[in-house]
DNA sequence: CCGCCCCGCTGACAAATGTCACGGTCGGTT
DNA sequence: AACCGACCGTGACATTTGTCAGCGGGGCGG
């Protein structure tokens, strides 16, 4: 393939000096053009619709919708275009949930920045990029435990929310968020809500 | 300057993807050049000693050393070595942290990635540059208010440690490390511990 | 020298938190 | 139909947490 057609990549970043970057990075490589930056998850299907890349690069952690619920959308109306997660965090359940909502590879941040657009090919031409590691944490940590309730509690209480306030968000009775609470630390085998929602975070269950 | 030589570079960022990707960046421009790159703040002042350059790029959160005390460690063996911090957050203690440490720039990550350059420049002309909205929020928040066993005991409670984890760890008793956190949880104006460890971290207070 | 602040400790108290047992509804499975 | 699990709620209980007052010591500036 000396001058077969390029690569067209679209870029979705929340960090403006990291998305010129790697735009830079990628830039570098003669089989691949970058034709669209995006800076939210919102904006993905619609940059999606006008450019028609071949792949798209989606960070995780973005404002509005995350890359995983753009995977969904994107995949869902355009099969054929490849979708690539980079993040900074290597999530267990992020692993899972990206690759059920349809991306083909799974790039963390502190991966050589030489592999970068070889996962890009990779990704093109129908392959599966998984950081290794990763995926052996995905398989122990396993899904998430926690019931759909449970886990909007715990995220309710992030902020150090009291029990008081997340009852009142959620519309439900004070004993029945503890409730809840004591189930979420009993399955993250913590002794708090603040450990609870630390390991739950760690482990993407969030 | 047509032919001057270059700006010096040493780069240093926990995330290899980034570090290639700014190097990347920044090696577009003609008058940069990219000498060196560290993944740890262990490694800089090796690095400067070895490479010595014009300017250095360091990302606050590093494993090991931080940018912070990195840049410290640099302006005291080489006052001559301009430090250019690049950070992923905005915390406004970061700011006035790192210009007390003898730092000459600070840029947050979103900032769009042509100014980057820019700024390299600047720093290396001696000029200082400060992110304006940042520099705001650093007057508004002002330094911390936290005293100094304060902010070790919210650090050890930034894990939802219990009080007799805390006060086993640092060798204090519970009532103290209640009263400490009591006086924490007062001046950051939370209800919660978890909530004063939240908007500290915010402030850049840890 | 005195006052002021930080430090460390104690004791006591109210409030919040975590746990348990229990009862009830609802939807899906066997 | 019987069963199971998730869900919502109640009440009670032990523990933890947050607050307050008070005591002593040490350092530092007026």
């Amino acid at each position: 393939m000396t001058t077969s057609a390029p690569i067209r990549l679209l870029l979705a970043d929340d960090q403006a000096l990291v998305r010129g970057a790697l735009s830079a990075l990628l830039g570098l490589e003669a089989d691949l053009e970058v034709v669209c930056e995006v800076a939210s998850g919102d904006a993905v299907l619609e940059a999606v619709r006008l450019h028609r890349p071949d792949v798209a690069l989606l960070d995780v952690e973005m404002p509005g919708l995350d890359g995983i619920a753009a995977t969904a959308l994107v995949r869902k109306e355009f099969p054929d275009v490849r979708v690539l997660i980079v993040t900074t965090f290597g999530r267990p359940g992020f692993l899972r949930r990206a690759m059920q909502a349809g991306a083909s590879g799974f790039v963390v941040k502190d991966t050589p920045a030489a592999q970068l657009a070889d996962a890009v090919r990779r990704v093109h031409a129908g392959l599966r990029v998984v950081d290794a590691t990763l995926a052996t944490d995905s398989l122990i940590a396993g899904e998430s435990p926690l019931t759909a309730r449970e886990t909007e509690v715990l995220q309710a209480a992030r902020d150090g929310s009291s029990v008081a306030a997340i009852a009142q968000k959620l519309f439900l009775s004070e004993g029945t968020v503890r409730n809840h609470l004591s189930a979420a630390i009993g399955k993250t085998q913590a002794a708090n809500r603040a450990e609870a929602v630390l390991t739950a975070e760690g482990n993407g269950w969030l």
